[in-house]
DNA sequence: CAATACTGCTACATCGATTGAGCTTTGATG
DNA sequence: CATCAAAGCTCAATCGATGTAGCAGTATTG
């Protein structure tokens, strides 16, 4: 017996939090046999049924549990999957930290997330952080600088994969935001069509132009653009940023409304939706909008005629498969996203 | 020289992650003397500069991270504080997440959260994870069963705060539900008013009666309408569940159309904005809601006329304050609402 | 009845970091 | 030159759980 070897008088429970020491003093047997019984491989250490069943008692009655820094530090495994993602209160993120968890449960890893609010800075400590919690395997999501990231989990021996935005030290899976971007940019060129007298290109809010998934969903915007012979003025380009206020001000900033829109995310999207709200009515009415990302609310305003939907559960498949099968090869694995055009029945109805 | 003897061949750092240990025989110091300087008690251990800043160094090189299950076993703070939650994925809770990441962090905290998806026996096995992980403290956001788990943090010496629904058995921080129900419910019946012939009760959607906070909101919501000589009856109560398709069956279901409805939570919004795009526009115009909760988008679609949105920075606020002052009076902290009503120029605009 | 096999358990080293208690060496003081 | 103090370190125990090695007993076999 190590540790607290002071016989408590009353209760062993007064406290402190209990450990196999505890019990095996209550039982009247060994630490070992405390432990093998509670971590379920008792039979192979061939301890007998009856006290497997007293042990087990003792250890319900005293609402013990394990001390798992403990556990961790003298396994080899720690079995900790860490992500770090920059937000939590928007539907994508919020749906790839639900989603995350979910899974890495059905995989048997406890799942660790770190919000880190876009701050490169904060995002590396993040890691550290992590790591320094012996986590076995980190996802990074929406990080502004990956690599940095997979320097120091390659030095610690961590696998490392990339979600989201890509880097060139690890794998990554990160959604089709060229074909994303093309589909909805056609898709609102085409809803734009069946107005009369709009020939001019439209408008791209919201994100930065140094970031891997705003240039290739420019790249798409403006494809979509060139194969209709529209050419797009760098003036209608405003990858101001992905916070809303930013979008709000780049809207209120020009000179004469716009009449479509390809917005780049939800968050910068909310910008937008005041931006519109605050127009007379009349004129709101003849912009329309769609928006990479998807929202349920936003996705059913009126202004809204289609929104490009990353597949969640796709890219987090693709996330636990690389995980398992190990492969350190710095690949980019797309995943394509679903285009959700409005319904006609709405389209008919609230637009109007 | 207690772990990792062999002294291998070329960098320390192949495959394993470094410790202590390898520093020390790097520089050719004790264990004792790396970890005082590499934890900041050097000082006062009386370690030279000199010696204190050649330990650093190969520290930085070696790319040394403190393995804090060790760390952790230790010493008896974790400085772990745990989170359960229902959900991320929408507004409010992605919202609370995000900030008791933050202040937990600003705070000294390492935060972990765990989403247990609504599901009573899943909130209790990672309550009993984070346990296991030492955290010094748990807030335990929308359980079922908030009780069940104080019993267990109280059996282990955890501080435990209810955040969202109140228990018995721990502090609790909740919003003012029936006043920010009575307040949201006024609005609504005002806006209605100024409709003629319409006398009706309005409908009330969403959530389990047999919850804290749809059951005060119900309270709220009668007590506006008895006030104003409205009776409810029974039928126009539908308190579904949360999910969103329980929502638009429920409504679905009935056999006229309500003029307004009172809609308990944005998850249960997400089903009743389905349906009203489902119907014909001349009937849907008719339909105003109101909800509990707030949601960027939601709060400008047509229909809309107002949220109440939860204070989610003063509900935190709250939580840490007791988490200092370790009051376990069991008692319940509210918290009241901001009301949002639609703003003048979308209501002209957007609704007609 | 000795040799062997098996059952049922315990002892002890270990994971990596921390920290109270020393143990040298240098410097200052009487 | 002894004496004492302080500076600058190192030793070794410790946190709680794990698992290998091994020690008693009992059952089986020749």
């Amino acid at each position: 017996m190590k540790p607290g070897s002071d016989t408590s008088p009353g209760t062993a429970n007064s406290g402190k939090r209990t450990t196999i020491y505890d019990i095996a003093h209550s039982v009247g047997t060994s630490p070992s046999a405390v432990s093998a019984v509670l971590n379920g491989t008792w039979r192979k250490r061939r301890i007998s049924q009856k006290l497997a069943d007293r042990i087990s008692a003792v250890a319900l009655e005293q609402g013990y549990s394990v001390n798992l820094q403990a556990s961790v530090l003298r396994r080899d495994r720690s079995n900790i999957i860490g992500m770090v993602i920059p937000k939590y209160d928007n539907r994508y993120f919020g749906a790839i930290a639900e989603q995350f968890e979910q899974g890495a449960r059905q995989r048997g890893y406890f799942p660790v997330i770190t919000c880190t609010q876009r701050d490169p800075e904060l995002e590396f400590e993040a890691a550290r952080m992590l790591l320094s919690y012996q986590v076995e395997c980190l996802v990074v999501t929406g990080a502004t600088d990956p690599d940095r990231i997979s320097d120091l989990c390659h030095a610690a021996g961590v696998k490392v994969v990339n979600l989201d935005l890509p880097g060139t030290k690890a794998p990554s899976v990160i959604s089709d935001n060229f074909q994303g971007a093309l589909d909805l940019t056609r898709l609102l060129l085409d809803d734009r069509g069946n107005v009369a007298g709009r020939s001019e290109s439209l408008y791209f809010v919201g994100g930065r132009t140094s970031d891997h998934n705003t240039s290739e969903r420019i790249r798409g915007f403006l494809h979509a653009h060139t194969e209709r012979g529209l050419t797009v003025p760098q003036s209608h380009i405003l990858a101001c940023g992905y916070a809303a206020q930013k979008a709000h001000a780049s809207l209120a900033a020009l000179e004469h409304l716009p009449d479509g829109i390809f917005v780049n995310s939800t968050i910068s999207l909310e910008g937008v939706v005041i931006w519109l709200s605050e127009l007379p009515p009349e004129r709101r009415q003849q912009i329309q909008y769609c928006c990479f990302d998807w929202d349920p609310f936003a996705a059913l305003m009126p202004n809204c005629i289609g929104m490009a939907q990353q597949d969640v559960p796709a890219l987090l498949e693709h996330v636990f498969s690389l995980i398992k099968t190990d492969l350190s090869s710095a690949e980019i694995k797309h995943v394509a996203c679903n285009l959700r055009g409005r319904q006609p029945s709405q389209h008919a109805g609230y637009a109007s």
